[in-house]
DNA sequence: GCGACAG
DNA sequence: ATCTTGTCGC
């Protein structure tokens, strides 16, 4: 499958677009042509790895409503291992998206921003390349921890904690521009890139860590994901994790009333 | 053998 | 991933 992965951007709808050619702020990016962004994200409630809530959302862009919604109560099977995140929660996410492919065929999203690792992953195929793939839509890995990867020589570093500090040290280098490519340590492949987002109110102390799912390219990625910056959590992916906990309190308050109700023991 | 480890 | 409260900074 990883194989069939296309790491260029591969959407002629929709791209980024220095705003020179338009007139706006040189060195600046805009993306043209995106109406529909996606995001999806699973919550899990304490002490229960089993039975989680995805939830899949569909942002306009770029004013971020909410124009589409899907939740799904499932329950998962396998546990979960990092580097096989794909294989404990790409199902439920890719029946979401068929579910709106077949009820929505307007609203299906050019991009989705999955929450988890496109190629910067041990096999070079996480979870955003995977649903990418099996889902044939554009996809975009972004994860607020580093996965270590090992083979081509870990990238910067070895220990997420070490990658931190060299991030800090790099993005004090205003030219870097809150962006530090993460590059293997023998080939020199680019695997990804840790960004500090630009919100609001300035730029994030941590990195929200952006990778090529599938069709994407990683320049189009980062300048997407800092579009949809509002807080360090792209707001597609925000939203649908918003979704997926509050409907996951829903349900536990829910089976909290089944489980007191018949104790009538006073 | 030990350490590292997306969500 | 998951919880709660307080606190710090813009």
């Amino acid at each position: 499958m990883k194989s069939q992965l296309v790491l260029q951007d591969d959407h002629p709808e929709w791209g980024v677009q220095s705003t020179q050619d338009i007139g706006l702020k040189a060195s600046q990016k805009a993306i043209r042509g995106l109406q529909y962004v996606g995001g999806v994200d699973l919550s899990f409630i304490v002490g229960n790895n089993e039975d989680a809530i995805a939830s899949l959302i569909v942002l306009s862009f770029p004013d971020f409503k909410v124009v589409y919604e899907d939740h799904v109560k499932v329950k998962l099977t396998l546990p979960y291992i990092a580097g096989f995140l794909a294989f404990r929660e790409v199902d439920p996410l890719l029946s979401l998206i068929q579910s709106l492919q077949a009820k929505r065929p307007e609203l299906v999203p050019q991009v989705i921003l999955v929450d988890g690792c496109g190629i910067l992953h041990p096999r070079g195929f996480g979870l955003a390349s995977h649903l990418g793939l099996v889902s044939g839509i554009p996809t975009v890995g972004c994860s607020k921890n580093y996965l270590v990867i090992g083979g081509d020589g870990p990238l910067l570093a070895t220990k997420p904690t070490d990658l931190k500090t060299m991030f800090h040290n790099h993005i004090e280098d205003e030219s870097t521009k809150g962006v530090m490519y993460l590059q293997g340590q023998v080939t020199g492949k680019v695997y990804g890139a840790a960004l500090a987002a630009q919100t609001k109110s300035g730029g994030h102390k941590n990195a929200i860590f952006v990778s090529i799912g599938h069709r994407v390219s990683l320049e189009t990625s980062l300048a997407l994901v800092r579009a949809c910056s509002l807080y360090r959590v792209p707001e597609p992916i925000r939203q649908a994790d918003l979704k997926s906990r509050s409907e996951i309190r829903k349900w536990v308050a829910k089976e909290g009333t089944i489980l007191q109700r018949p104790s009538n023991n006073e």
